[in-house]
DNA sequence: TACTCTAGTGGTAACGATAACATAGGCTGT
DNA sequence: ACAGCCTATGTTATCGTTACCACTAGAGTA
């Protein structure tokens, strides 16, 4: 019984058809000098052999992969995958693949991760945020692949980005509630110092407020990063205990923002009559719930799919390169009108 | 300027210790026979040269991987997700990491997908459901790896399972419905023919219906899977229009469901007084919601991680080896009492 | 007719790590 | 004191593919 012997190689095929490896090789290779009817035929040798491309192999002796490397905070957040999703559509295009990991918003588990995943030799790697453990850096920086900081405008970038400024959205969402007439505006977020973004966010708020010389010391620390729906709730009923006479709340998160409105609605507070309410995110339950939620749309599937052509006009060397500033935009809802 | 030298390699740091390539090898590998000051020197000197490890080169040589190959329907999908992190966290444990690829809910796009994977030669795949087209199957089969499906009991098991009977769980929410005095139900999914899982549902329901004695022809197909929470809406106001003496519906999600549920608020209808309904998934939406949702806990998470357990298990070759069922778990909430 | 030129194919070496085996010392026990 | 063993290290060959170069036959060109 031979049903453990190894599985076949190019040479294999070779054999069989009579023709060199190297023919073979060109024959799974797309645009390489084979005649078609070779080609043809050594396809069909190779399936009814039972033959699986070794990638690997590949790999290794042309120095070079078609992976792309991502991390990204959560996997399940709509909003990530959302980026993911983008990227590697686009990048399905040219048959790469993505490898996916996921930082937990730790930054000491994102440097354990870049470099696990810089051991695969990927042609560029992405991550979220503009800050990183200076190690981190320092091997993003001497990596000599394409580096894309994504969901951020990074002070310095350590190679190109996809992001937009997260203190600015914040501040369009603050601009709107003050100007609908709004004077007590709280945030509600996660505790400080872990999730980046977060903290942009609520930096953000804090200076839109003071522009308008607005008090911005209603700040709820709603736990650690992510905010579930849960978490915003009961940030939401922490916020009218402690401060009654809010009148509008900015939520890191739509999912923060939803358990915030629900939150009030068990409490018999009306949204937006006594309480308006903003998210962030463009989840697809703002658009669904009652009322409607507003929020800033940041694009994350966008961002997805220009960092792959970025990475695309990179690798293909010749397109102009130049970073991509995304600008959100203020979708407003039943929530804050 | 050599700011365009190759990166250095096990041997250039052999060279600069003045050992064996082989010892700096074993200094990487956590288990092998270095002295604990000569694998210090050697991690040192690595970090202080930038060497990083070639896992290419490394998994080429040992003509065996880290990877574990994953296919889910979509990543933007809170129970897949769980799923993958309940994987990717018990496999961390082993430094094995993740291959994931996403079917687009399209049994076409996972054969592709398998093959692709295969190609990195993993050292298990894991795929969602128990159908899959005859060349998929004939690629698993063949291939010398432990197969694991999930998310289903498949007729014919390709090698293991990990998964639940999604007709099975669908029966549970009927019954209750049923005990709970309703007789004229409804079903909300997508569109027949894609989802395998939706269509297990949708099954399942007749079938309940019918072993009830009751009446099953209430089928709205809400559109291509997966449903939105939008669809899910408005599937229901087709539902109200078309039969308006409905008294209870099952949806094929949370998702679908809460939808379901803001059209019932949106029209004045009262939930669960004079309509319930019930979701799938257990999502995060379905208790904070309000009402509640009532839902059918498949226990994403465990499925991942019971998966991780057992192809370590089978690994390990010495473990017992079993499939796992899953007992998928009715939680009643507001929306049905 | 002689002469490029191109499409199609073959031969050889190499990518970087490590499996398998070999070896040099130091230590144990009788 | 010496066989026997264990620890720490070295040597050699190799995984499967493809980069690089060489070659041939026939078409096109002067």
């Amino acid at each position: 019984m031979s049903n453990i012997r190894k599985p076949p190689t190019m040479a294999d095929i070779a054999r069989v058809m009579g023709v060199s490896p190297m023919t073979v090789s060109r024959a799974f290779k797309a645009d390489s000098l084979v005649s078609a009817e070779t080609r043809e035929a050594i396809l069909k040798a190779a399936e009814d052999l039972g033959y699986v491309f070794d990638s690997t192999a590949s790999n290794f002796r042309s120095q070079k992969s078609d992976f792309v490397a991502v991390t990204i905070p959560s996997i399940n957040n709509a909003n990530f995958a959302d980026t993911v999703g983008g990227l590697a559509d686009t990048l399905a295009a040219r048959n790469m693949q993505i490898l996916l990991g996921y930082t937990n918003y730790d930054m000491q588990e994102e440097e354990r991760l870049i470099e696990q995943l810089l051991r695969r030799k990927p042609q560029a790697i992405v991550v979220t945020g503009g800050k990183h453990t200076p190690r981190a850096r320092r091997l993003l920086e001497t990596v000599n692949i394409p580096v894309i900081e994504t969901w951020d405008i990074p002070a310095e970038p350590i190679g190109h980005y996809v992001g937009f400024s997260n203190a600015g959205a914040v501040r369009q969402m603050v601009d709107h509630f003050v100007s609908a007439g709004h004077r007590r505006i709280a945030f509600i977020g996660g505790d400080v110092g872990r999730d980046t973004r977060g903290s942009e966010r609520r930096t953000g708020f804090i200076a839109a407020m003071e522009a308008h010389g607005l008090d911005a010391s209603r700040l709820i620390a709603a736990g650690a990063p992510p905010i579930s729906m849960r978490e915003g709730a009961n940030a939401m009923a922490r916020l009218i205990e402690i401060h009654p006479d809010t009148q509008a709340v900015v939520c890191v998160s739509d999912l923060a923002a939803y358990g915030a409105l629900t939150e009030c609605r068990r409490l018999g507070v009306p949204v937006p009559e006594r309480f308006a309410i903003g998210g962030f995110g463009n989840y697809e339950i703002g658009e669904v719930c009652v009322p409607t939620l507003t929020t800033i749309n940041a694009f994350a599937r966008e961002i997805g799919e220009k960092t792959a052509r970025l990475i695309l006009d990179i690798l293909d060397e010749g397109a102009a390169i130049e970073d991509v500033r995304i600008t959100p935009e203020l979708i407003v809802r039943d929530s804050s009108r």
